[in-house]
DNA sequence: TCCTATTTGATATGTTGTCTCACTTTCAAG
DNA sequence: CTTGAAAGTGAGACAACATATCAAATAGGA
C-alpha cells in the first residue's frame, strides 16, 4: 500500500515551469532529490545556509504548486513538507516524533469519500486525509519510517482520547 | 449521514473542567451555542469587542481541549473553529469559501484506515479527515451549508487540478 | 561579451498565536 | 455581607512563521 519509489527531478519539473537554472534552485533541488522522510523550512534552511530564506520558501511554494512536493499539516498546527514519489493522488502517514512521512494511496477511501461527496450540499472540491502515527523505536534507534532527522522539529503527544 | 442537533451547554463544560464563571467566559459560551456554522478567532474577537484576544485564545484552547469545539485545517493553512454537536467521532466538510462546517460520520472510513493503519510501521495515535466543499450559492445568497457569515475569511479557490 | 529580465538575500512587514504582568474578579470562608 | 487569596483578564510585548520590498547579483539569449 506504501510506496517510495520513483525519483523525480525537481530541477526538471522547474524548468518545465520556466524558471531560470539559478545557484539555490538546483541546491534546493538536489537536497530535495535525496531525502528519504519529510523535512521543514527550518531543516533546509540549516542545511543550505548559503540559501536565503526568502528564497527557500519561494522553491518550495514553485514545487508545491507544480504538485512535486506536498505540505502536511502536523497535530499542532506546523508543516511537515515531503517530496511526492508517486505520481497520483495519495496521502501520508506522518510520524508526530521525527516528522518522517510517507505516503499511501486506498482507492477504497476515495470512493468512499467521493459517495460521501454525492450527500453534500455543495461541490467538493478537494480533501485531505493525514494518518498521525508514533514510530516507536524512532527517537531511540533513528526510525523505522525512513530517515530520522533530528533536524525536525520534535515533539511528542500523549495518546489520542479515543 | 450529517448531523447538526445537540445544543451543548459550553459554560457547563467549561465548569466540570473546574474553571471560574467569569464574564467573558460566560460571553463567549453563550456567543458560540448559537453558532450554526464556523467561527474564526478573529470573528469572534470582532463580535466580542469587550473581550481581549488573549482571552478569547485561551477559552476556545480550553474548550478544545475538552472537545466541545473542533479545530479545522483549511486549505490555504488557516483554522476554522467549530462547535462540535456530535458527541462521538467525527469529522468536517468545510465551505472554502465562507467557511461554513458541517460534521459528518462514515464508520466506514474508520474501518478503512484502522485498516491501512495495520500495515503502517508504528502506532496510529490520531487521523485527520476533511472535506473541502464549494456550496455554489454560498456568497450570493448566505448559504445552503447554515450560516455564512462575511465576518469569516473569504478566499475562493480554482479547481483542484486532479 | 553584453544586455535585460529574472532572481536573490537582507530586511521590513504581516499574521497568528502565546507570554507577561499589573490589575480585576470570583467565590468561599468567616 | 465582608474579605482575601487564588484565578482570570487585557494590553501589549514577544515569538514563530511566512510574505513583500528593493537594490544588487545572476542567467542566459542576442
Amino acid at each position: 500500500m506504501a510506496f517510495q519509489t520513483l525519483h523525480p527531478n525537481l530541477m526538471a519539473v522547474l524548468k518545465d515551469r520556466g524558471v531560470r537554472a539559478t545557484f539555490p534552485r538546483k541546491a534546493i533541488a538536489n537536497l530535495l532529490e535525496q531525502k528519504q522522510g519529510g523535512f521543514t523550512i527550518e531543516s533546509l534552511s540549516e542545511e543550505l545556509p548559503s540559501v536565503g530564506r526568502a528564497t527557500i520558501y519561494r522553491t518550495v511554494k514553485l514545487l508545491l504548486e507544480e504538485g512535486a512536493v506536498c505540505k502536511l499539516a502536523m497535530m499542532d498546527g506546523s508543516h511537515v513538507y515531503s517530496v511526492s514519489r508517486a505520481g497520483h493522488h495519495h496521502h501520508h502517514y506522518v510520524c508526530v516524533k521525527c516528522g518522517a512521512v510517507k505516503e499511501f494511496r486506498a482507492a477504497a477511501i476515495e470512493q468512499l469519500l467521493w459517495s460521501i461527496g454525492a450527500d453534500v450540499p455543495g461541490r467538493v472540491v478537494d480533501h485531505r486525509i493525514e494518518l498521525y502515527v508514533a514510530c516507536d523505536f524512532c527517537p531511540a534507534n533513528g526510525g523505522k519510517m525512513g530517515v530520522c532527522s533530528n533536524r525536525l522539529r520534535h515533539q511528542c503527544w500523549g495518546l489520542p482520547s479515543e
